[in-house]
DNA sequence: GATGGTCTGTAACATATGTTACAATATACG
DNA sequence: CGTATATTGTAACATATGTTACAGACCATC
């Protein structure tokens, strides 16, 4: 077993040890080693290759005007770098990627990629499922932000969990993790349940919620 | 040539019309008719093919706790419906698909068409470029959401531009489509510019605009 | 049952943005 | 050249949200 980190892999998992070591019979990788604080991808550079973080960690960063940078994310194992624009229409990075530490990367040319998955449907599903997710995991996310209000962003949040339709929800996290969600401060969530709560749309009793008033409640997420 | 409006979608395009036809004999589909008004998919149910708009036209539609419904968007010929989330974990449609006039459908299921990408590299690389395009503009979008100042967000939008770096861009569209675009009302756009302006940050000479300060403009992105 | 930590409610104040309305320009088109 | 149309600049005012700070409520662990 070459790179046992793989199996664990959104994209290689489900596939069997021989299974992995097949498809990495049938195509050209390689690996290379970064150290702390070397360049893995510069961003504006076309992605030709899927590369998958084997050990060690790496970080996405972007640069600005003035040379500023700023982190945007760590990518660790067994996670992809850029996987979700790897095929878009001249795909570029989006972001400078540097190593944080010492570390190994999977380098995989993309047109290669797409031979294996061609050639194996689960591999092909993996990374379907991956990319699928991803796009509804932002679309979600996104929509959230068409509501301008936090009232409404609140009111969309509860007629979106299990039982909405009931009138009884029971949210599934403190209001530091929906204020962050939503975008905004914690105390001016607060405000807004508070507020909702006394013009009589919501009850709220700690993490459990009751619907009083379905229509005044849509009404926020339209205006 | 079944569904000669096949050949324009972003999911067969640049195949021949004898490939299509190959493709779609190898494979169970069938056309439903939806009438005007009548209810292609559900909200919630679970997504089990890929839906191709062959003629007509059908709108996303989403319900609210009160019933009151609310447009999302329309889909043409020959776009499909949900084909961004077609794979995803438990993939279920995100809005009522209602048709806006009679409207037929081409349906594959899902499993068939996963079949027909991996025997056919065309298929599977518009599909791929398809999503990742999506998951990209997403991805992009959401960016200028992390921006919490107008400021901010047109800060950024300007070092996004090409020639940015050398200080000098072009802006390519109207402040009433960038302030769409950055989902904030056109005058407080055109006071954050006027500001920008007044505090020497940029000049502004119709669609030009030079970069004074650098610096200035990348805290603006940063508070 | 005490103690420390996290979560929540609330307040006063500052500020960014929305809203509305109108004037001053550009641009297109005859 | 002149008129209509779209675009941009500006103003006054209303309001939602951010900020900071603190107090009370819950929860765990000892």
């Amino acid at each position: 077993m070459r790179f046992p980190v793989l199996k664990n892999s959104p994209l290689f998992g489900g596939l069997s040890d021989p299974e992995i070591e097949k498809l990495l019979d049938s195509v050209n990788y390689r690996v290379r080693y970064f150290h702390t604080g070397s360049v893995a991808a510069l961003a504006g550079e076309e992605i030709s290759s899927l590369m998958i973080v084997l050990s060690g960690s790496v970080r996405g960063e972007m640069t600005d005007l003035s040379g500023r940078t700023m982190k945007i994310e760590d990518i660790n194992p067994p996670h992809a770098l850029a996987a979700a624009v790897l095929f878009g229409g001249g795909a570029k990075y989006p972001v400078n990627v540097i190593a944080n530490i010492d570390s190994e990367l999977l380098i995989i040319n993309k047109h290669d990629y797409l031979t294996l998955m061609a050639g194996d449907k689960r591999l092909l599903s993996n990374y379907l499922t991956f990319i699928c997710n991803k796009a509804q995991f932002l679309s979600g996310r996104l929509r959230f932000h068409s509501f301008h209000t936090i009232k409404g962003k609140f009111a969309h949040y509860l007629s979106s969990l299990p039982g909405a339709s009931s009138g009884k929800v029971r949210v599934d996290r403190s209001q530091q993790e929906l204020s962050e969600y939503f975008g905004v401060a914690r105390p001016s969530l607060a405000r807004a349940i508070g507020e909702m709560e006394q013009d009589g749309l919501i009850s709220v009793n700690r993490r459990e919620i009751r619907l009083l008033d379905l229509k005044g409640l849509s009404k926020l997420t339209g205006a």
